[in-house]
DNA sequence: CATGAATGAGTGTTCATTCAT
DNA sequence: AATGAATGAACACTCATTCAT
């Protein structure tokens, strides 16, 4: 998963077959590096956070990675990965409650994979680092999502002006809804939050109607 | 004897009654301040790339603002103040054609409000800054808007589980796409970005049907 | 008062004769020097702390002074007429109890000095300042005093190894009990502190008996 | 998320396991520091004469100390530690050439201590810095040698109105003494001074009489 | 394979002093 | 005579990265 790209500096060492100890050692750093940046966030997470999180030391992260956005460019890719996948299992939404509930399902799954990966989905999103890689990363994993959604959005006879802005839209909505859910004193309830974004996406963009409020209400 | 306590150092400048000519610098200053944020983003922000901006010196920034982040905190509260303005200039938004164009010109409105102050509003909505201050202030203004959508939205009767959370999640959408909007590199049309958005908020949250879509067909 | 020898840089207008305004000014400013002086302590101590409590700028603090130093000189010489009159008012101390009054009175009167111009005492015994001149200022002041003590110590056949030694020692005792007792946080009654100090200059220099104790006894 | 608190930073280093290289620079640190500290004094030294001293570079520097007050701190203990063990090895003092001698070495004694660790005593006893714990830790530690001056004074028939005074000064004398003693320029004869003050001490203190004088006569 | 130690460029902030009005 | 404004050199501290063992 490590970039296989350009290496700015030093000698990375991930190019190397490792051994069972020297993959136990990778993934415990990529880890703690997820871990740290959920934490404190981008610019905050330090190296010497991750490597106290991971139980190594500084020379031993510079053996598996040759900087900082190395590794966050490595999570990316994972995190890519699953985007993609999750892109490809949306499937056709019709207007009716079926549909609703593919979506509803949907934004579930995207709440799970933004939990793990919400820091480096951010990191892009936010445009924090100035990694070149990072961004094509970002930009061609949300564009994967993007295109996916265009197609469904064209099959389910979504007429506007332009279906990809629309779900450009889409996703800054559920991307942000997602991320201001998993802030630290923010008390939403999570049902609820995956209602709204269901029945908003479901009646803006596909046409859907008399679905979702029936469900939970009176929850909150 | 030998004393210790010590005032807050740069005496925020804002208690001060400044001559013209301090006014003057210190709108130099703020507006700099603004140019750079919006540039290099709020992390990137360098307190010397805001002084060479300004055309001024260390030592002047400091006679104006505590640091960094009281720039920031002036800034924010400028734009607290035309967001407030902002919320309380939607109106009733009706399911026809005129709700649309009034969704359609707010939407207008904001995009110009944030093409000024999008860095301030990011520091906040991205949580950039540590500054408690700056979130009160953050919060705030968004609460304003948000509590300003809601009665619309309730008095349009938006029928769903949560008006909070529809307002919420329209924020952050308008939000989002203002700032990719004005990310150098992105070459939306503006029209059709606004488009879009009035059209999704116009369906999703207030109802709205058959509108949008008519205008500027074929833009693109 | 304010310094006539070399004038590092600037225009220090001290030379000039002040109208009724310019030595009214000039007054505030050592005035409010010596307080914020007092106060602060010599590191502490901001220009600009002693032109806001002088209720002035700081452009007039540098019509007046040449520099932060110059204030503190001026003070300095100030304070040095007052230790040189101090000094020749001592007198010839008995062994005796009469001895013991005249001491403990000078101490008193010592105090009422320090009280005033403690800062820059300790600016100078301290070594607080790299200004030659107010080193050879304190230095003058401190001489005269010790000279003083000398033939008073000899006169009253103080018999020792030093007398010039014995002098500064006992200036020393004074200068820093002096300086404890005026600590804001030290709650030492001053009457015992000059007692203390007249029994142990009396008995340790000038061969005193039976003096002192009697006093006060039971006081504290 | 975006993280925000904080460590310390510069991890005090005394908390960390050292090893052979890291207790050696460490060392280096403090001693550089003492001597740049007497050199210079607290206020002129910079962390960078220190680091310079030590041939170390900024970054090693707050790899083993907080900040400048944290390595003063570190200095200051080490000081604590000799002082405490100072004022136990005073012993009774009689009144007669045994009490005297007992005093002069224990002055010597003192002053030894004071020539490497001066300028710490100094920071407490000048009140230089405005860190609490070093106020906590030189209070305590000239309370400890107070108290024990106390309980010899008590011992010895010390007649007066108040013994912890009479202790403080007699501190307060032999302290400023050692340190005008180890001002460059000064041409003090070690000897001499060392002489003034015990026979001072032991006469004013001790009731010491037909001490001192006969040693070392004509030695100046 | 792993580690603790060392580095130094970069950044925010202070404050005595000078300038322009 | 007085003032508010401006200056910039100086200093403390951070942290990604490299080094030596």
């Amino acid at each position: 998963m490590a970039g296989q790209q350009k290496r700015p500096t030093g000698t990375p060492a991930s190019e190397r077959d490792l051994r069972r100890q020297g993959r136990k050692t990778m993934a415990r750093l990529l880890d703690a590096g997820m871990t740290v940046l959920n934490d404190r966030g981008y610019h905050a997470a330090r190296v010497d956070d991750i490597v106290r999180a991971a139980d190594a030391s500084h020379g031993t992260f510079y053996l598996y990675f040759a900087n900082k956005e190395d590794l966050v460019r490595a999570l990316a890719e994972e995190c890519a990965g699953e985007m993609t996948e999750l892109a490809g299992s949306l499937g056709r939404v019709e207007p009716g409650p079926e549909g609703y509930e593919r979506l509803r399902s949907w934004l579930e799954r995207f709440h799970e994979v933004y939990a793990r990966y919400g820091a480096v989905i951010r990191a892009w999103v936010e445009n924090q680092s100035t990694d070149s890689e990072l961004r094509r990363l970002g930009a061609s994993a949300f564009g994967d999502m993007a295109a996916r959604l265009v197609t469904q959005l064209e099959e389910s006879g979504y007429e506007s002006v332009d279906a990809e802005m629309g779900a450009a839209a889409l996703l800054a909505m559920v991307e942000r809804m997602n991320y201001f859910m998993l802030q630290p004193g923010t008390d939403w309830d999570e049902a609820v939050v995956l209602d709204t974004l269901a029945m908003l996406t479901h009646r803006g963009f596909f046409a859907g109607q008399g679905s979702g409020s029936r469900i939970r209400l009176g929850q909150r």
